[in-house]
DNA sequence: TATGAACCTTCCAGCAACTGGAAGGTCAAC
DNA sequence: GTTGACCTTCCAGTTGCTGGAAGGTTCATA
């Protein structure tokens, strides 16, 4: 099939496809016509790719897990370190962001938010405290 | 002072003062030996950039806030504004991270994790339904 | 006075992960 | 035979820096 259908049936983008092409991730056939020619297990794998990204794994951890997919021999203790390790990295983001989201909350609320040009979000920004 | 002094004070790399000048953040002044100079006011807006910065603000927004910081007649309501947009922008990151947790934890309990090859984390991210 | 370290300068390139657009080839329908 | 929807490649841009090369300046020390 066209690209234009694996990226339907896969949900990404045509210009990702290429892109994933471009970086080794995927190897489809080629026509005649020089058109690339996907495979049901190319968009198998594309809708891999997508999925896991998704769920927020870099494009090189979509490689290790892509590789360990098609790895019939793997262990499962290696693709759940990979995935505990992302679970970390999320917890850690959940966690800056709600700290950052307190700061900046008590911020907006401190703001009366009128037509006056005083502003304690300005303030504080550039409170010269270290 | 020198861009060193700058940086220290400031808490933000020299590469990143002179980047920020580059895209007309901050314009200090020159020495004559051609060193760039800032002033106690350059260094307040850097350190008003590194806050905005850690505080999740673009470059863009940034720069936003730094002309109402410098605008004296501003209105405290557009500040407030910006601040705002970028909590529900936070809010939404929360969300979809926490959604994500979940989903990669279940993965992660389902699977045992041993040196077998059956892994349902491999399963889930190939899975053929859309 | 020389020299070496520690500064500073500019410019160029690269990171992630795409996305947009230009210029052109191909295919199917009317 | 021509329109329009595909497809191709390639180049450039996005965001927010960061690294490195090649070279100029300043200052302390030998």
């Amino acid at each position: 099939m066209n690209i234009g259908e694996a990226s339907e049936q896969s949900g990404l983008p045509s210009k990702t496809i290429r892109y994933y092409e471009d970086i080794g991730l995927i190897r489809p056939d080629r026509g005649g016509n020089g058109y690339r020619d996907y495979a049901a297990s190319d968009v198998h794998k594309l809708r891999f790719l997508q999925r896991s990204r998704g769920l927020g794994f870099s494009v090189e951890e979509c490689r290790q897990l892509l590789a360990l997919y098609e790895d019939k021999s793997r262990a499962s203790a290696d693709v759940k370190g990979i995935a505990e390790a992302k679970l970390s990295e999320i917890d850690r983001k959940i966690r800056e962001l709600t700290e950052l989201r307190r700061t900046l909350e008590h911020l907006v609320h401190a703001c009366h938010g009128n037509d006056r040009p005083d502003c304690p979000i300005l303030e504080e920004l550039s409170d010269s405290a270290p």
